[in-house]
DNA sequence: ATCAATGCAAACCTTTTGCACGCGT
DNA sequence: ACGCGTGCAAAAGGTTTGCATTGAT
């Protein structure tokens, strides 16, 4: 049930990661949740993507093969996907929430993000081990954020 | 006009860093900005509060002075202090926007930020030199952004 | 057959904008 | 007097919710 046998059909992505489409359905299945077409399709997209994008432009991909889906399924199944863990949610420079699909949901990581097109690259390392930390007396730590923002090399191409 | 005589009247804030109110007023006036009354104000409450604050929470304050101020006055308010680095802005986890008057604008820095209250903590260093990153070829960074989110000590007492 | 998932519409919350008037300079 | 600042109202976004229906199991 850990190791499942993901050498299905070979898909655009090369690498053996763990992030396989049918890791990711399983994972919803035994929750109990049903894997209805749409369903899968936003993970479909969201692993072809691999990067963040919104909630607006994930409806526009999903509208192609779902004209009369709207806001409030894709919400829906956002945050069902989140609270799974199967997806990860960053708030951009413009206040925007995006999204992209959970890298790894067991290794705890960070990301340099490309503001222009949403893709990221892991940080070597969490600022939490790297800074000595002198938490103030009394204050109890529940999380951190850190992210690396900039343009990555293929958007810095295409703004020359 | 860099070391301007802040000895005014003596304020209920004891330590005598840059942030007096007379300063950060002076600020705006340079750059041709009008003290009216409600910016003073705003100021003085950012000021007085000394933490994280929704723009709900303070128009709420603002509302006491004058009661009827409303949303766009407190946001362009919000956005002026801003551009003139006189605030800064976190979104919190639930995804609301909160405002504090800058600890230090010439210091960069990070927070222990405390999501009951909003009062904040520095933290020693930033990961940007305690991680030796080693920035994806062709990545250009812009920004980055680093915050260590729980309950400060005072917090953590009342939710006994 | 059951219960979750979806579509639709409407509500909601935060933030923004246009315009006429008021106020600091 | 000039021009920014403000109030009002309305719009704009993004996100959420209630309810009836559809669909996966």
């Amino acid at each position: 049930m850990s190791h499942s046998h993901d050498h299905s059909h070979d898909h655009t992505h090369t690498h053996e990661t763990p992030n396989t489409k049918e890791k990711f359905l399983e994972r919803l299945k035994e929750q109990g949740f049903k894997l209805t077409g749409k369903r899968r399709t936003i993970v479909d997209i969201l692993l072809e993507e691999d990067r963040y994008i919104s909630a607006k432009d994930l409806l526009e991909l999903l509208k192609i093969q779902f004209p009369r889906l709207s806001f409030d399924t894709v919400y829906r199944n956002l945050h069902l996907l989140k609270e799974e863990r199967l997806i990860e949610e960053s708030v951009f420079g413009d206040g925007g929430s995006k999204f992209r699909i959970a890298c790894d949901a067991n290794h705890h990581h960070h990301h340099f993000i490309c503001t222009v097109c949403g893709r990221t690259q892991l940080v070597e390392g969490c600022p939490m081990d790297a800074l000595q930390l002198e938490t103030p007396a009394g204050f109890h730590i529940e999380t951190h954020r850190f992210e690396i923002f900039g343009h990555c090399a293929d958007c810095c191409q295409s703004s020359l």
